[in-house]
DNA sequence: AAAGTTTTTGGAAACGTTTCCATTAATTTG
DNA sequence: CAAATTAATGGAAACGTTTCCAAAAACTTT
């Protein structure tokens, strides 16, 4: 080394660790900053067999819950001091065991995942097998795994009650990405299991695969196959406000025609005219708690409390969701008494209370 | 090893470099996967110095135009065999500092980097300095650093003839994060000159620093100050939604009373009633060309093409966007001919156009 | 001043790869 | 069948750290 010592001293100094003279600890120093110095990580982490590094498995950015689930766990790791490597797997299984062999590879200290389908991955079986630090992300665990999950199947259950509170008793679940998503199934059961409760018709199911370009279409064909339904649950706020745009082109109105509640509770559900009713869920929230469950697995500590399933999520009322069409026919009163959905007036409400 | 042989055999039999015995062969694969063994991927980097990791540095993926552009820049390098190491900022030239040596300690390959201030980022000069392979996004390029970004200045200047074009004379500029983000200063620079060339009144600036609780109490005061403005543009989409939601509160209609422009044409926009007229962009793009950028001079291969600046916005035209309220009085015939805008037609019309 | 104690320092091993080189074994050639 | 070529294999160095240990140097104590 250029201060004319060996790298044991370096090491020392650099590190405050062990004794080193006044006059060595300079001579380091300055030639340290003179060559812009600077400790090569991965030999540290060679060395140590530790890379303060997380691995991040995620479907997509695109969608805003993810988005803002990564944000908060990238700066709990951040707090922490740790790294976070991010891989996205556009919802393919077979990617996402591919992301996972490649983070072990990487020797990643820990995981937050949200897999496809939490009981049949192979990745975190792989993971669950070598007993890597983990916590999931917005899926049920299995077994004794970690998780910070919405419970998507009472949230589910909640909003059959609304729409049964509004008089509505057969209405539709729409979902994206049914097949490789164990949420939107949770969701679709919670609700399958609360039209049931509350003496609903179970509910008719319209599955589209692709961001289609044609939901349009679909929904027209669904609305004739089922003429008597009053409302749709879609299984996230994109697909419900983009429900609402193809329910105009085919010429019914929003809530009158057809009642729509969401699931996320994404910002802009409350700007959109009529605003959307829909579960509201804190991502960022659910993020930062994985990552510091993970982190408290990987030190040892106790772990943070998980969260009160009851507790991650609530219903949002909104203009999007009023009372059935049907039930207005057989009950005018009733639409006199429960009219409060002047939509402007209660979005501005909302107003007050959120903001950007 | 357990296969009996010595390492380096292993090496070349799961690499497939070299020669082996087709025993030999069969010794190491069965002991390999009888153990599950993976190659370090950190011993690999350090005798290769050569991570396969590329270090992305952006403010916040709460902000979806970052969050698509880093999906699209981590797509592009998953598809070349690279992990996506991912910093996010805040905002705040300390941690993007910070941030960045944390990235060259970790001996990346390479950067994508959104910073606040292109010009005077201490991070970026490292960078520079260093010669590391590096591409800039959403940044204007200093010097002769290669950058994918939006041509603010440009798309500002449009924005400001957008305006004209309906007849308004006096419009305001509104702006989040303007001391720590470049991008919101090219965007004002852009618009002020803008006015300037179509003879308007120079646009007052309205600049809110927090995601402000009180954005309708600013708008009161700012449009107090400003009696005569018949417009605003906003630095960003979501907080033109904002500004909509606070002039309801405030009892202007928009369009009518107000017209409202907006930047980056999220896809909401497009749902909302009135429909918002902005600037569209691609971020998924920007971002998986700045990838495609920075693995070319990783790996010395010719560049691809950086954007044209003219195709990396175009305007949507929206229904938050009208004719000006001083014109329709001045002169109520261009009331009726150039009013195309009923906004619910509008919007049911692009509606067919895209989707999500 | 000699012996003992403490502080400072650098050498060497280890972390898990790849690669060069030398050795040994197998095969071909004259 | 001996010699020469080729194929297969393992040893060792190197990548840049940290840490253990021993040696050297600086102080204390009698």
């Amino acid at each position: 080394m250029r201060a004319g010592c060996g790298v044991a001293t370096v090491s020392r100094v650099l590190n405050n660790t062990g004794s080193a003279s006044a006059e060595m600890r300079g001579r380091v120093m300055a030639a340290t900053d003179a060559l812009g110095f600077e400790f090569s990580e991965v030999a540290r982490s060679l060395q140590s067999s530790t890379t303060r590094t997380i691995g991040c498995v995620v479907p997509s950015l695109a969608n805003p819950v993810f988005a803002d689930a990564v944000q908060g766990a990238q700066e709990a790791f951040q707090l922490a001091g740790y790294q976070t490597l991010l891989l996205c797997t556009n919802y393919d299984p077979e990617f996402e065991v591919q992301a996972i062999r490649t983070l072990t590879a990487k020797k990643v200290d820990g995981f937050v995942l949200t897999v496809s389908d939490a009981l049949n991955s192979e990745g975190l079986k792989a993971i669950q097998a070598r007993g890597l630090p983990h916590c999931l992300l917005f899926n049920m665990a299995p077994a004794d795994d970690l998780s910070w999950s919405v419970d998507d199947h009472s949230a589910a259950i909640k909003v059959a009650d609304a729409f049964v509170e509004k008089g509505h008793t057969h209405v539709g679940f729409l979902a994206l990405k049914f097949k490789s998503s164990d949420r939107a199934r949770q969701r679709y059961k919670g609700f399958v299991e609360g039209c049931s409760r509350n003496g609903m018709i179970p509910p008719p199911l319209l599955e589209i695969d692709e961001d289609s370009q044609d939901l349009t279409a679909l929904m027209k064909a669904f609305i004739a196959e089922n003429p008597s339904i009053t409302g749709i649950f879609a299984s996230n706020d994109f697909l419900a406000l983009a429900t609402i745009r193809s329910a105009r082109v085919l010429g019914l109105t929003v809530p009158n025609d057809l009642s729509i509640v969401g699931f996320d509770g994404i910002e802009v559900g409350t700007m959109v005219e009529p605003s959307l009713a829909t579960i509201v869920t804190d991502p960022k929230l659910m993020g930062a708690g994985a990552a510091r469950t993970v982190l408290s697995v990987i030190n040892g500590t106790p772990a943070p409390d998980l969260p009160d399933p009851n507790l991650t999520f609530s219903f949002r009322a909104g203009g999007s969701l009023a009372t059935s069409a049907a039930e207005r026919v057989d009950d005018k009163r009733s639409v006199a008494l429960s009219s409060p959905y002047n939509p402007t007036q209660k979005n501005d409400k909302n107003q007050q209370e959120r903001s950007t």
